[in-house]
DNA sequence: GATGAATGAGTCTTCATTCAT
DNA sequence: CATGAATGAAGACTCATTCAT
């Protein structure tokens, strides 16, 4: 399993990005500060600060505070999770798993390591969406066409083989996706970055939906 | 089914304390704005306009715009929050339901529309616990102790009873929790007030975990 | 005669204007600055400062450094400019000039005085149009009804008496306005308050108009 | 009739001058910058853009802001204008005109056209007067010693000939300065690049000033 | 000579908070 | 208790200027 690490790509964003170091460093420092304690509690002069530049630098680049936002935002938006979303269905068909209850593991277990290693982008994404909720559509939007055909096919696989109840796409994944976020959530705010053992929390999850999900008798 | 209303709730706290007609304005309009479009950005003169009161006796009463905020998270903590958990409990009780679809459809009904009447309080809570997750756990201390005990009562008969499997408390909670969360938080993000139905949306929940959380055979 | 000084009816409005001792500092204070040393290179702080108040208050009530200018000009432009075209006029009607030198001199000597009186107003005007022409035409409308009909009345008067020449009003007030800006101009701008004699000055104008401006044989 | 344009004058200049093209292009983007919207408006990156160089290059050869300033303004001063004045009396001087108001009418015209040719350059020094009168002496400064003892010279020789009135130089200057002022101020700041006759109101002011200064019976 | 990233002082503006009336 | 003028610290942003490449 090649789980997709947002910040990794982010960072290979940036360097492919024309942006001199002190600029990536301001990108770099904006996303802590942001993720740690909101956007509009952390000042420009305090991103200045902590990335080792003038204030004037800051907006050299980025015109305005909320273009910090945004260069951190687009990327991921634009190139980061379409990316991780070709890979990770990549990877589902590679894996050629049929038994659902397996497959429901690997793909809870993918997507709880990616949520954890990627706590910083997605608490300034919940955050952002909290006051801009247009921005999920964006972001379901940017994966849709990618997904949707893509999940519909393997539920409808599963559903054909007798192992997934004839329910509608959208309720499956609805169940599947508040599992997930019940586990991750928890961590995510209270940075519980022990140990929390992703393999068994999986594990426990895969066996509780692929029941709630198994076909009616 | 008598679902409590925070709102309502919160309005009767207002009343029962000292403050004037201008404060309990004060307090009315900044739950509003806070929801609306988040405390950093919402200025005490936006209050004090909105309230139709000077910007002076927005702070007459409450000295500091924290302390808005606390008038209006600190009485639902400390009393909306015990009160509506007492109230719920005492129903189940009430209700005397063995069978344990029902008893979850009957919950998840009861919760999603509590969720749903409460639209602001939640959001005003979700913004202030993503940058102070200690939030919740104060939250969870206000309630745990009522409804640990109460909760795992239950849990316990279910199992007994051949209906609930046999894992952890905090695990089943988990589940359902999340559960919850998948049918809500989109309503509530997207301000999706039109034709959600709470019933067909709790009966299918309540199928789909109650087949998730059957005892193995 | 009775010359209209601005400043002393700019007071006034200013005083029957709600605005606080502070707030009319801040005015006061803004409309010398801006006059000697031009409105961008006069900072908010500055204001503050030379009127005794704190930035802030600046802001208060004026919300942009523009609307400071805009409270300098526009009560200029609404009520003051009006008002003392409007005496300006009368004052010609009570005169009961027959003889147009004599006319001329005292139209003369009381604009010149007028101007005098009124340099720092008419500086920050002079800035103002430099960098938005469109000023003078507002300005103009607001005299242009009063006083084209009346001036017109008087010098077709004058034509009629045989003291004027055949020509168009337009190039008649031309050449009046240009020579009072001749005498004018370079008072304000090099600050000569020393010893110009404007009895002196308007005489003399006065006969050169008269003849220029004198039918022709 | 050969009306000197300080434009063309301006530009070999700087052809003469050492400057490279592109710090030509910074001096010739500055003047129409400066002239349309202000000095204290116009920022030097907005220069550098406008003239297709880099920041660095704008400082470079000037040092600073206030120095392309003068690279604009001192040339004019320093050579422009006091060979224009030389050109102009010569012209004066070979048109050997004995009739007071053909000078005049000449006169005119001559200095309306070379007015409206230099909009942009008067605009300029229109502002920067503003702000410092004693560029206005500088510049007297310059023409004087050419100016005024030429210009006594005709003036004397009218007075002679029984066509000029006997006032001192600087009123007779004066009342002719400022009726060129009355044509071609409106025309800078209302930029009426239309049909504006030159030669028509040349004659109407020559006619005008004839009568004027004619001498006192 | 030319570049443009970097600088940091300075600008306008906002806003929570105070206090005399 | 209520008012709203006043405050001043802090914020986002601009811009003339420098300097290493």
């Amino acid at each position: 399993m090649q789980v997709n690490n947002v910040e990794t790509l982010f960072q290979k964003t940036l360097q492919k990005s024309d942006l001199t170091a002190k600029q990536q460093a301001v990108l770099s420092v904006s996303l802590n500060l942001f993720a740690a304690q909101g956007f509009d509690r952390t000042s420009t002069s305090e991103i200045a600060q902590a990335a080792g530049v003038s204030e004037g630098t800051v907006f050299k680049q980025f015109k305005t505070k909320d273009g910090i936002l945004r260069a951190i935002i687009d990327p991921v938006l634009d190139q980061v999770i379409p990316m991780a979303a070709t890979e990770f269905m990549t990877e589902i068909d590679a894996a050629k798993i049929t038994d659902f209850e397996s497959f429901l593991s690997y793909v809870l277990e993918d997507r709880m390591t990616f949520a954890l290693e990627n706590q910083q982008q997605i608490k300034v994404f919940a955050q952002e969406i909290l006051r801009q909720p247009s921005l999920i559509q964006a972001l379901l939007n940017k994966v849709q066409t990618l997904v949707t055909s893509k999940v519909g096919d393997i539920f409808r696989n599963f559903q054909a083989s007798g192992q997934l109840v004839d329910w509608p796409v959208s309720q499956i994944a609805r169940y599947i996706v508040g599992t997930i976020v019940s586990y991750v959530l928890p961590q995510i705010l209270f940075q519980l970055d022990t140990n929390f053992d992703v393999k068994q929390a999986s594990h426990d999850a895969a066996k509780f939906l692929a029941r709630g999900l198994a076909p009616e008798k």
